[in-house]
DNA sequence: CCTATAGTTCGCAACATACGAACTTATGAA
DNA sequence: TTCATAAGTTCGTATGTTGCGAACTATAGG
């Protein structure tokens, strides 16, 4: 098992943060991450949203995000804590982290006023 | 050859955007794009900073803007017109297009900066 | 109709990604 | 110590995506 590397700030680039979270998945790890008060394990992801995702899967995942400069992993004991760089990141490009996830957010909540009159339809049809 | 086809906004996603902009040569393409007074044809980008880049990956580059919802297209005698989709993206996602290009545009200045005393140092050397 | 020009599509090679199986490393129990 | 287990990583392979030359399509102007 080779060592973990961590690019150093100056080497994080746009296009591979981009990259990185164009992904649905890293999105959602990403976002969850930075959402948690503590560090976050890798296993934690396993079920994410009803779906399953393959331990080797995940663990490619978070060598992007870690490759992108996006996330800090160190392992503790049998684990690994994953922590997320945003302070880092909103110093060299400020404004850029947060917009992406706003954005996100938007398109999230847009995506629940798009299921909910197709559930009522549906329900229209059952009844009629 | 298959009619140009435009997403509707609402079909516009956020993993798309990132997607798109995190190819350099596309994000070269579009903040041009987004700088142009006027609609600019394909061809105008054939040569991108010294770089040639061959007319079919143009075209799939600019196929995978517009797909992306970030560009139209539009035909104009046997060439094409692009233009920006950002007011309409703007208003969708207030802020994303602004805080990629402003840290799209922080690298690039950080980049000039590297170069520079390297070029110092170059010249350093062949003085001494 | 012929030719030139601007883009597109096709086909293939090179690269990237997903995931199961096998492996490594750390922990705790016997 | 030795064994079992748990958390991640790496490898191999199947599948997908991308870049680019060659062939094609569509339009404008003789």
């Amino acid at each position: 098992m080779r060592p973990l590397t961590h690019p150093s700030l100056d080497d994080v680039t746009v296009e591979g943060i981009l990259h990185a979270l164009s992904d649905p998945v890293r999105a959602a790890i990403y976002w969850q991450l930075s959402c948690a008060d503590s560090a976050n394990t890798c296993s934690a992801f396993l079920k994410m949203e009803d779906r399953c995702i393959p331990k080797s899967t995940l663990s490619q995942h978070f060598r992007a995000l870690r490759e992108a400069g996006l996330i800090r992993s160190e392992r503790r004991g049998v684990e690994m804590l994953n922590t997320t760089r945003c302070a880092e990141i909103e110093q060299r490009f400020p404004g850029l982290l947060p917009a992406i996830k706003n954005a996100q957010s938007i398109q999230c909540e847009a995506r629940k006023q798009d299921a909910e009159p197709k559930r009522a339809a549906t329900q229209a049809a059952h009844s009629a």
